[in-house]
DNA sequence: ATAAACTAGTTGCGTATGCAACTATATTTT
DNA sequence: AAAATATAGTTGCATACGCAACTAGTTTAT
């Protein structure tokens, strides 16, 4: 049997990516945020979108995206507003408070993604970026 | 402000993780087996350790692996030694059974990662490889 | 125009997991 | 040799998650 756990990308990948939420956990967790609350911050500082749309550029169930939601509209960090064009829908924008927040996380989690790549030259760092780019086309 | 999710290394990298992962749990979970159970065959099937090393191997809580464990036991997976040499520790080891059943996933487990990679040429899967020993290591 | 099929979002349920506390054994210090 | 410290593994607890079922609203087909 040539079954090598060692040498097994699928494996590789995910000890990389749990090393590096670990780390990155750090950031958002000093604002009592989970990941998943940090990552709708992070779709919605680019404009406002509703929770499928969240779920679906996040790749999350739409059901945890529902929850995160739910405790980020308690903590005065997100409005939903009912959609005039379509009566399910209801976009999420962040609150002015929700904004200072994600303004105050970004920059150290852009250290932290520098911190932790840095052992990677700028151009490992493109090429990783390239081969991840090609495995979620 | 600069941030940008899509072009966020951490959160692409987990993308890909969780994608990649999502397509091997079907070849697994045929055998009803979760990830962390999958994960403990593996390195069993390089030789028998004790519940600790897995842990520390697969970067995994110590906690989730003795739960694994105990499930396969049951199962009869698995089968626990004490130590000689060391009365808290106590050795697993592949039972023929557990033995079969991996010899038989190991494969499909292959060509699994065979198809998601397929998408990279040979020398871009090395490369992959690589940049990921490199954030390991 | 009505039924059928689809979509947005919520909730229930089972399960996995991480952390911390705990037991039992080993090792180190004094 | 006794006390302090460390390690292997288990268990309790709180939480997060994925799936499936459900409600409510929308679109398509007949």
């Amino acid at each position: 049997m040539s079954f090598n756990l060692e040498n097994f990308l699928p494996y590789k990948l995910s000890l990389t990516s749990n090393t590096v939420s670990e780390h990155l956990s750090k950031v958002y967790s000093e604002y009592s945020l989970t990941r998943t609350q940090w990552r709708v911050m992070a779709v919605l500082s680019m404009g406002g979108v509703t929770a499928g749309k969240i779920a679906k550029k996040t790749l999350m169930d739409k059901a945890t995206i529902s929850r995160a939601v739910k405790v980020m509209i308690v903590r005065g960090l997100l409005t939903r507003r009912a959609s005039q064009e379509d009566g399910r829908a209801s976009p999420l924008k962040l609150t002015t408070k929700g904004r200072k927040i994600f303004e105050n996380i970004a920059p150290k989690a852009i250290q932290a993604e520098k911190d932790i790549f840095q052992r990677l030259s700028k151009e490992q760092r493109i090429t990783l970026e390239h081969l991840l780019d090609i495995l979620l086309a």
